[in-house]
DNA sequence: CGTTACATTGAAAATACTCAAGTGTTGTGG
DNA sequence: CCACAACACTTGAGTATTTTCAATGTAACG
């Protein structure tokens, strides 16, 4: 087994090895953020792009009134920060959740490696198009759909997520975040959080213990989740032939 | 003045004059959608992109319990419809609002463009960077902020956003939208988009005369906001120079 | 002019928030 | 190994925001 997981870039961005290898082997050799740490911070100035080769973390953002609104939680494998890519201050926050392995890209070795494998951008392209599904599916689950719903849909959404990188099966994995953070994911407070999740549980729908989370019946949660899961097609009509550019 | 505005593609996706035009010259003659009429539905097949080439577009999503949530308000110039690109059945509806101008820009050709002009892959990317960051502020602003501020930014939004067309002067510009599709904007139901426009009108802050709005005093406006406008840089350092690709 | 679509307002109900207190749980230093 | 922080979770009671339902007003259009 590789030391990174490189089936996260090739199913999510669909990135061949090759290409996922010669960005990983641009990156910075790896540093490690404990719990609780900041990987970058909003309105640092946008110096790289960063690898999650292993931990959970978030990408937040501040509002002028104070609060903090995380828009993606990052697992093992994610490439991270890349929004802000086109901006000369960075535009969220990346934390830490759990301690994280991370490895930072810098922008120019970034160009470097668009310019020799010219595929890399078309591939780099769909990946954010596949973030911006996401956001777009929050954004219609955030206006539309009630607390018990979007909790249904997040649960959703990271066991699957997790399922392919080997880290949920049959509906069990665990999940380190502190039900502040999931309100803050979820556009509530933390007792709201907490009253939906009990009522979950009540209902039997999902089980907990300590971190780890069991989504009993997968079935009944997909009927209630307010956006069904979307199916990306990895070889699109406007990416080019390998050997084509 | 040309047939196409340019500027917008310029402006906010920061492509070159001449690979817009490289762009438009591939797509489609223009086609004209009469208002209220469907440019392209949820669930087709994903056979093109669109330049709404004139005119306000929605692009929604319709959640299983059959809510609508519009996930991004189009003017004129604007590029529709890519994050399907990545998708085999589109995951948005985009409907005229107004009357529009539409160019169909089908997948192969841009193909084809993104061979031809291999500098456009990584412009593309940032235009959709771009949309990305405008929906991660989507999301803040439906999970942590009220009413009032989410109606205050997208008025603030589509100002800016019509200031670079020149199609609002001085705080002024007509919204082609009704106050149902508002709600559908904001995550609010019409008769709370009513209230809520009466409020700040009541206060001073904004006027309206049937679809023409008057934004009275930007500046209170802009400190009433949940989310700060976004500065684009429009040369990143992982931008491949002219020429070196 | 009648029809239709959109805007406006009131009153009652529902959802989610705030404040507050109490209950684990975990980690740490003595 | 215990005491004690520190942190996270849980629950109750009252409040605020937004929704729902219903009715009425108004402007555009054939």
């Amino acid at each position: 087994m590789p030391n990174y997981p490189l089936t996260r870039f090739h199913e999510q961005a669909s990135l061949t090895q090759a290409e996922a290898e010669a960005l990983r082997g641009m990156g910075d050799p790896e540093i490690v953020v404990r719990r609780g740490g900041t990987i970058r911070r909003e309105r640092d100035p946008v110096q790289a792009i960063y690898l999650l080769l292993e931990g959970w973390a978030t990408a937040a953002i501040r509002l002028p009134a104070g609060q903090r609104q995380i828009v993606k939680i990052h697992i093992t494998g994610d490439m991270m920060g890349t929004p802000s890519m086109v901006l000369d201050t960075a535009a969220d926050t990346l934390a830490a959740v759990t301690e994280c392995r991370v490895a930072a890209v810098p922008l120019e070795r970034l160009r470097d490696v668009l310019i020799a494998s010219p595929r890399l951008g078309p591939l780099l392209l769909m990946s954010v198009q596949v973030e911006r599904l996401a956001l777009m599916d929050s954004v219609a689950a955030m206006g539309k759909s009630s607390a018990r719903e979007r909790m249904v849909r997040l649960l959703l959404d990271l066991h699957d997520r997790l399922a392919k990188i080997g880290a949920a099966e049959e509906g069990r994995f665990d999940m380190p975040l502190t039900q502040e953070l999931l309100g803050d994911v979820l556009g509530l407070t933390a007792v709201h959080v907490n009253r939906t999740m009990r009522l979950l549980e009540r209902e039997g729908l999902i089980a907990r213990h300590g971190q780890r989370v069991v989504l009993g019946n997968i079935e009944a949660l997909r009927k209630l989740s307010p956006v069904p899961p979307r199916r990306i097609r990895f070889d699109p009509a406007w990416l080019p032939a390998p050997g084509a550019m």
